[in-house]
DNA sequence: CCGTTAAAAAATATCGATATTATTTGACAT
DNA sequence: ATGTCAAATAATATCGATATTTTTTAACGG
């Protein structure tokens, strides 16, 4: 049928848009934490195959965003104090690590992919949340990427999304709130670029530290 | 046709049968490092379907056991003295936050349980290499499951089989060196039961790092 | 002789249908 | 009423077949 004919738009499978889709409604909440979640209604939703479903469902599941049950199929996975701040102390520990062996590794190209990011990043913070949301995350990336620790990098990356999830859930999705996270970035960026690990790191922590604060205070338990 | 039709033996399916099939093979070797990975071959091999092959080299990818190539189907995923290098590193510190978290929560229950652990290793020694393989692990990880931190826990579990197939690889699989890793696994064990954190840790790093140094000698470039 | 392109072969990805569980419903006995 | 068990229903897991790529092979022209 209409399998995999795009014009040529890098990956077109009708698993990996399935993935990005139900990825997503996870992400946002549009899918909440805990539901069951069955083959046939996806199907239907994504317009898809039973399979690519499936093997989608299966693929979140070692982003740790959907669980599966025993023969029982899949559900969302649930949210919690705990989760999120095992997530939260899970990346302070692991951004330290990748931020500073990328430090260490430093170069000028590495230096200017940072700086472009973050430019395009402060540029995106006028526009669409889901472009600020993208450049939040590609800024975030970079500061790490340079350490070339591929299993790490996605540790981080996974554990970033994960933690995407509770900002959508403490609020609608649009609210960042105003604490100024431009100046923490640009902190974290500066003593990056000045290779001062030890600034830069504890600056990073704060920044994740902070914004976890905010956002345990509205769960409970 | 013959589906799922055991007296009752706890969780069987095709695709969990295939998957813990297919990841001995790949962890003793015996699907080599970077070998392509045909649906046709393993199905032959494993006696099942092409669906559980399918669903099962998906879940071994989440493990980075398999590397899942664009519309090119999937690989045992290729091995190095880098990546050697980086389960290292994320395991010593992955593994001393989980400990000391352990630590933190010590009681007595689970102190009964790690001496049964240890116990249990200790007898297994003498016996076959597999045996000793999972009571090793079964050891290993109980000093970790008292965190309550369960993602920190399944990285470390990851990571820990990674490393399984280094050894696999650098001698047939029998050779575990004849260092004095009893005493090594005695010193972890008291030291944690005195819930000295600080011994503990670090008796787990250097029991680690010596294995580690063994192993990454024995590699090239 | 080598590189380019077209046809053939092989392998993956996907679909639709079936077999196998789980779950729900409702009858029956206590 | 209430709890247990059996039939009906719904959902998952698996199979076999088809469509779509990718890879290989072979032909052709430079």
């Amino acid at each position: 049928m209409n399998v995999m004919l795009d014009t040529d738009g890098k990956e077109t499978s009708a698993t990996h848009t399935a993935y990005l889709k139900l990825r997503e409604l996870i992400l946002t909440g549009e899918l909440p934490a805990g539901q069951k979640l069955k083959i046939e209604q996806l199907r239907k939703l994504l317009q898809t195959g039973a399979s690519p479903v499936r093997e989608a469902l299966s693929l979140l599941t070692s982003d740790m965003l959907v669980e599966r049950l025993d023969q029982r199929g899949f559900r969302a996975a649930p949210v919690g104090k705990a989760n999120f701040e095992e997530i939260l102390l899970l990346r302070c520990n692991l951004e330290e690590i990748a931020l500073r062996a990328s430090i260490d590794n430093a170069d000028s190209e590495w230096e200017d992919r940072l700086v472009l990011r973050h430019h395009h990043m402060n540029r995106a913070s006028q526009q669409k949340a889901a472009d600020f949301e993208d450049a939040h995350k590609a800024f975030h990336m970079a500061l790490l990427d340079n350490a070339k620790l591929p299993m790490l990098e996605r540790y981080c990356a996974q554990l970033y999304d994960l933690n995407i999830r509770y900002r959508y859930l403490a609020a609608g999705g649009a609210s960042y709130q105003k604490r100024n996270i431009e100046a923490e970035h640009q902190s974290i960026l500066d003593a990056t670029l000045d290779r001062d690990a030890d600034s830069a790191t504890s600056h990073l922590i704060e920044h994740y530290r902070r914004t976890g604060e905010y956002l345990s205070s509205q769960m409970d338990g």
